[in-house]
DNA sequence: GAATGTATGTAGCGACTGCTACACTTGTAG
DNA sequence: CTACAAGTGTAGCAGTCGCTACATACATTC
């Protein structure tokens, strides 16, 4: 019987596999806990509230998107702003990914509902997608600044359109970026 | 003391009216019902259940969203792509639209989830606004069909970047649209 | 060895959930 | 006038929710 001690560290990975499985919607402490090993009293005695493990749990979500990225996505510079968009939108495409696109519609949710916490964590996965897409712009990109803007806007409605099943205009929109 | 009768058609405009203040994500049926002057028990007695109750109101939502739509944007062609993605844009930027578009997220959120009902109207009203801007685009568009998916791209991606606090990403990504 | 702070199990609170049983009133049809 | 179906109020079911009270372990510190 390993009497494993746990803390917020080592919770929140399960956690986050949990809410990666079920969606953060409609996130309940009991079966979040035993999913964990441990007591919605033992969440809570550890994160204080709901409130405060979901804080923690979008913190942790984003800080694991940002170092999924690099590793989820080949290496280099594309060769055109619109291969780019193709890749990162193929490679989200992949079921591994669709967890994470699940927990992040929630998220999108929970920003519309006015949630500072969901928008916080949201901005920052964002900022971190436009990031890395404008360092794997062309090296000949006249404006990877804007380049970067306008590949984040296109693949971000390809995703949702993918989402509500339209993939089809998704991809066909992806002639944008086009120049 | 007007008694009138409910059915269906008449509570699902008061229904409507609720969801778009208070979500879907959450829905609950006593509140509801109080809001529409009415009880839990009487909406199951119209609907059956809560799962056909929210397929009913998903698809008069839908078809309240088409007949908004062309009421709610002005008329003709635009001149330009990018000036339709505009007028899209500012216009659902307005306040009286922050209701449909929360109660927007938590659909796109619903189909991540796999719900039929949802998808069937997140696909409707998607294809809807397809068909809107196809319409609308420039007379000399040399691609219509093609333009309208760019278009409805780069606007949903704005969209949903403006909705987790990033709208000047999404205002800059209609650079996409330049051709 | 006593005291203290951290960790954990059990049990339960009040509020809420979708939904149902039952009785009652209506409006209408024969 | 009667019969029957549609509509509605009251009450309550079993279940879940976040959260708490209380008792208890254990490890460390004095």
């Amino acid at each position: 019987m390993a009497l494993t001690r746990m803390s917020r560290e080592t919770l929140l990975p399960m956690l986050a596999g949990y809410v990666l499985e079920n969606g953060l919607a409609d996130l309940s402490l009991r079966p979040l806990a035993k999913a964990a090993g441990t007591s919605d009293r033992m969440l809570l005695y550890h994160f204080g509230s709901k409130e405060e493990l979901v804080a923690g749990l979008l913190e942790y979500l984003a800080s694991m998107y940002a170092a999924t990225l690099d590793a989820a996505f080949p290496d280099g510079a594309a060769t055109s702003r619109r291969s780019l968009a193709e890749v990162v939108l193929r490679t989200t495409a992949q079921p591994d990914f669709a967890p994470f696109m699940r927990v992040w519609w929630d998220i999108v949710a929970g920003c519309a509902d006015g949630n500072a916490h969901y928008l916080a964590s949201a901005g920052a996965m964002g900022d971190r997608l436009l990031e890395w897409i404008e360092a794997h712009l062309p090296t000949d990109d006249p404006n990877p600044v804007a380049g970067a803007r306008a590949v984040l806007a296109v693949i971000e409605g390809a995703m949702m359109l993918r989402t509500i099943g339209r993939g089809d205009i998704g991809e066909a929109g992806l002639a944008a970026l086009e120049s």
